[in-house]
DNA sequence: TATTTCGGAATGAATATTCATTCCGTTTTT
DNA sequence: AAAAACGGAATGAATATTCATTCCGAAATA
């Protein structure tokens, strides 16, 4: 069976868990070849070398992100629509790719990403801050530092989902909607 | 004259300042060693090792950061004014020690801490926990996990402090006030 | 006081270890 | 039976750690 593909795929998703988990500079290539039951020489078959691994996957996982945050965005409803719609796109993404907001969260200013990745995470902020100034316009928003807000709200969520993870607690929708509450009340201004 | 506190002070300041910057696994002995104007091996007469040396730093830190915290806590104020209290906290423990919690932050839940360490941090979360908790009775705090709450501080005031140190925004008082405010309306309850 | 001896702190070159990357014999695919 | 894909041992560079030696100030001796 042509287990290419398959191959290509396990490096990446082994790689993903353990850069989220340990970090870059933690995690070893015989690590991730172990983990993904391949060869480490056959990492290289599919990567020059493990930055551009890094960065492959860092690329992509952002993008697949940024357009879970963009599909659908209902840009003529409510601020606070639009605010859930982005939420809920952090837990739909959050559920279909276990570990990959918290490596993006962990290495989005990290020395090795080259151009393109650092890029592509721009694209990610710029809709974020996209939003935070329309409401900021209508005063609905906080004049605060559009990152200082975004990692309020990756803070939090990605906080809870390690708790999650870690079975200390359940993902009740409850949960997942008082968590949404309270990073749009930091967010929003009070009357 | 070259007074072994003097050198051992040296290092554990530059070990500071890379793992903040660059994080544990990222930075080596002679990168410290050369930083700190002192020999590799002199490393060595102070820490058995790399570990015992992060460890040393991560315990020191987060016990001065919840001496801090604790100093003159105002235990009989409002829940409004405690969480003022703890938040200068942060502020005066960054203005003094530029690098240390963004240290604890990025590294406490690493690989390598110690038995030490781990209880040393659960202290300092145990403080916030308490102050949550007691907020939560009142029910002037969310129902919430700490942790997630505990995240959202952290978050928020150390990206602020590294769009600071970054120059890309000034420090006012203002500022400081506005990224308070959107803390305390993250963590408590809105009647 | 001047000189010598001594202890241990400091050093950085040498060694041991870890790891990314390469290489080549084997297996799988075509 | 080629050709392509693999695996994993081998390689070399980077790094942590060690250790023989130097250095320096403080006693001991004169």
């Amino acid at each position: 069976m042509s287990t290419s593909v398959n191959k290509r795929e396990n490096i990446l998703q082994s790689a993903l868990a353990f850069f989220a988990e340990r970090g870059f500079d933690a995690t070893t290539i015989p690590m991730i070849a172990n983990d993904a039951k391949v060869g480490a020489g056959t990492i290289y078959r599919y990567f020059e070398n493990k930055e551009v691994l890094v960065n492959t996957l860092f690329q992509h996982y952002v993008e697949l992100f940024t357009n879970t945050l963009v599909e659908e965005y209902p840009s003529d409803h409510s601020l606070r629509d639009q605010f859930h719609h982005l939420f809920q796109g952090m837990v739909r993404f959050t559920n279909e790719h276990e570990h990959a907001l918290y490596f993006i969260k962990t290495h989005n200013a990290a020395y090795f990403l080259d151009e393109t990745s650092r890029k592509q995470f721009e694209k990610l902020l710029a809709i974020l801050r996209n939003f935070l100034d329309q409401g900021r316009e209508e005063e609905k928003i906080r004049d605060l530092p559009s990152t200082a807000l975004i990692a309020i709200i990756f803070g939090g969520f990605l906080e809870l989902h390690k708790l999650i993870r870690a079975g200390e607690i359940e993902a009740s929708e409850e949960l997942l909607e008082g968590v949404e509450e309270s990073c749009w009340d930091a967010v929003r201004t009070h009357k």
